[in-house]
RNA sequence: GCCGACGUAGCUCAGCCGGUAGAGCAGCGGUUUCGUAAACCGCCGGUCGGCAGUUCGAGUCUGCCCGUCGGCUCCA
């Protein structure tokens, strides 16, 4: 007999029936990217219409059921938390031994019988002692050291739960009883179509100096064919992801050797990158910037002004010892410190500011080998990292423009939504509670001038400054971390940045950070999914591809090629092969347009044309009329013609 | 860093109960010149992630490192 049966109680506690989900009170939600998306995403998921109460419990109610069907194969497991997330639902547990991917297909078989015997969900309260000797009985000690939270807080930041009235609210079915808010679905049987997908480790309480627990992943949907449209969107994720594209297209490389966690920019996203700075250093000598160098390595006095040693010294390179030992020197993690000693190489009047500084700055940071992941979690990467120094009264404009300039970016590439969030003030921090009072506030009120909508980040802020986040949404729906504006008081004050005002005197200035790529790494790296690989033109390592049906159009081919690569177009002449190879490959290789040029095309002075996507073919171009086709393409930045923006709430939104 | 899985040619992968490494693609050399997604023939290419151990013998078994993947934690 399992372990299911002895945790059934059903006649001594009373269990409520058909408990509907609309009961279910309003309450904190956790909600978290599908396993596949986290790291490559936004930690916070916005949050999810209003309608979905339903979808919830589905989860909800299928997690019990997993749970219960883990506990019926393994009558010594341990239950930590299982709450529904987008898109699906987890459950941790405690095990006697490491699950094997195996194990998720019986314990979906058994899932599978409980769903067909149609048990009913039930729900009770218990006051805590009684709940606490009941979960100790069953040495449910997770549950126990939860109750206990609760017993003395009231609430958890952990889970839903609540003690109210000296009780806690369980749910049980088949026997299988569980700590929980609801609402649940009526009966097992309203499951319908479900599918585990993963098993991960996960720290208890997500702290991780407590014991680590085995999370299984799971999704479920109200229908076979929306849990059929789900897999099919995780499919398109693993088509997407930049590390396979990488590979595929000759993008880039992390060397074992070379070092993990840094990245070699092969020939073609060289060319990629070499677009995107030009364009940036263009964008902002247009807006008033200053483009600056400043070194990769600096004294470890800087830094012990700064702050970095103490408040960021983990994730330093460091020290590099000296001149006998005598002189420290540690590799930059951030370009700021040496952006104030740029600003600070002469006196500023007043009538400089605001002076706005920006450099492609590289640096480098350590993280811990389990986090890297391809572009976009690395050792080292290069910032579009600017600081703007001005007046405390023309901060609020600045700010502004920079809000500005960052939509404008995001405009450019085809992202859309974008959500913004304030991040408060973090635990680990600098100055004093008025310099923060004062800076968050500043952001909050250049966000109240513009009336953009956001919510608050609470301690999600730098150690030195709170910050604005714009994220956005990709291609397929997906958020990511876009531009970054932080308002710094802490840093002017420790290197005592000044300038001159009207009056004449010394006045501290105000520093703004800001970021519009980001990381040149992460940016890209999120770029290659958002476009699958189809670049835009502009960005394209191959604009156009000519291809000479055979030997007899080779020289006209060669003279198209000239003339295209005379116009600045990046081209190849393709003589591998025959015509047929040489399409697929350049199809391959993601190239923007196919010229095929046979006799016909060369006796004509004409070339015919496929686009990247398409296998139609347009016959009869003149050179000159493609020319200036492309040109326009280029010059605009125009998205590509195979690119589909997202245009619908992402599917778990959709569900509502 | 933690939990689990995995590391064989530039790429994708095969290699049984331990007997000394194999395919396709790519590359190179020929032949072929063909009207819209893979022409044909040949050749080259591997300290099987690294270091120890067990064994007459290790790609296969064991241990420790390194790395990658899925998560956790952290983050641009």
């Amino acid at each position: 007999m399992s372990s299911a049966s002895e945790a059934s109680v059903d006649g001594e506690l009373g269990w409520n029936r058909g408990v509907s989900a609309s009961s279910r009170t309003k309450g904190r939600r956790r909600l978290f990217f599908c396993p596949k998306e986290t790291a490559a995403m936004a930690k916070t998921e916005r949050k999810p219409s209003h309608g979905d109460e339903k979808l919830y419990a589905l989860r909800h109610s299928t997690a019990h059921v997993m749970a219960g069907a883990v506990l019926e194969l393994m009558p010594d497991a341990k239950f930590g938390f299982g709450p529904p997330v987008a898109d699906g639902f987890y459950y941790d547990f405690d095990l006697p031994r490491p699950l094997q991917p195996e194990d998720l297909g019986k314990i979906e078989a058994k899932m599978r019988e409980v769903v067909k015997a149609n048990h009913a969900f039930e729900h009770r309260d218990m006051s805590v002692k009684e709940a606490l000797d009941f979960f100790r009985a069953r040495n449910q000690t997770y549950k126990v050291d939860q109750i206990e939270k609760l017993a003395a807080d009231g609430t958890s930041k952990d889970s839903d739960d609540r003690v109210e009235g000296g009780k806690v609210s369980l749910y049980q079915h088949n026997g299988f009883v569980d700590l929980c808010r609801g609402p649940h679905v009526a009966r097992t049987g309203d499951i319908k179509a479900f599918k585990l997908l993963s098993i991960a480790g996960a720290y208890w309480r997500g702290n991780e100096r407590n014991p680590q627990l085995q999370r299984i992943y799971g999704t479920v949907w109200p229908s076979q064919a929306e849990l059929d449209a789900y897999l099919e969107k995780l499919k398109e994720i693993e088509r997407r992801d930049h590390r396979a594209l990488g590979k595929d297209l000759e993008l880039f490389r992390i060397d074992d050797e070379l070092g993990s966690g840094l990245v070699l920019w092969l020939p073609n996203l060289s060319i990629v990158r070499e677009e995107l700075e030009t364009w940036w250093r263009k964008v902002h000598h247009e807006r008033g910037y200053t483009l600056v160098y400043t070194p990769h390595i600096a004294h470890e006095k800087i830094y012990q002004r700064s702050g970095h040693l103490e408040k960021y010294g983990e994730n330093m390179y460091g020290p590099l010892a000296l001149d006998e030992g005598t002189q420290n020197f540690w590799i930059k993690p951030m370009n700021c410190p040496g952006h104030i000693k740029v600003f600070q190489s002469k006196v500023h009047s007043y009538r400089e500011l605001p002076m706005r500084i920006g450099e492609l700055g590289t640096v480098y940071r350590y993280e811990r080998g389990g986090t890297l992941h391809g572009m976009l979690r690395v050792r080292g990467f290069t910032q579009d990292d600017s600081h703007i120094f001005c007046s405390w009264d023309q901060a609020q404009a600045e700010i502004g423009g920079v809000f500005d300039l960052a939509m404008e970016f995001l405009r450019v590439f085809g992202y859309s939504d974008p959500k913004i969030y304030l991040s408060t003030r973090p635990v680990k921090r600098l100055g004093t509670d008025e310099l923060w009072d004062k800076a968050e506030k500043a952001l909050a009120d250049a966000l109240g001038v513009r009336e953009v909508p956001y919510d608050i980040d609470e301690g999600g802020g730098v150690f030195y400054a709170p910050k604005i986040d714009i994220k956005v949404m990709d291609a397929i729906g997906r958020e990511w971390q876009g531009p970054t504006i932080q308002i710094d008081l802490n840093l002017p004050e420790r290197f005592d940045v000044t300038f001159v005002n009207a009056q004449g005197q010394r006045e501290r200035a105000v520093m703004i950070h800001r970021v519009l790529f980001g990381s040149l790494e992460r940016f890209v790296g999120g770029l290659i999914e958002h476009y699958a690989g189809n670049f835009p033109l502009w960005l394209n390592w191959e604009q156009a591809t000519v291809i000479p049906i055979r030997d007899s159009a080779f020289d006209y081919g060669r003279s198209v090629a000239d003339r295209l690569g005379s116009r600045g177009f990046r081209v190849k002449l393709d003589q591998q092969g025959d015509m047929r190879a040489r399409i697929k490959a350049a199809q391959e290789r993601k190239s923007s347009y196919m010229l095929i040029v046979g006799d016909k095309e060369a006796a004509a002075g004409t070339v015919s044309v496929r686009r990247r996507g398409s296998r139609d073919e347009e016959r009869g171009v003149t050179l000159d009329a493609f020319l200036e086709r492309v040109s326009e393409e280029r010059d605009s930045k125009a998205l590509p013609a195979d690119f589909v923006g997202h245009r619908e709430p992402s599917a778990g939104d959709a569900m509502a």
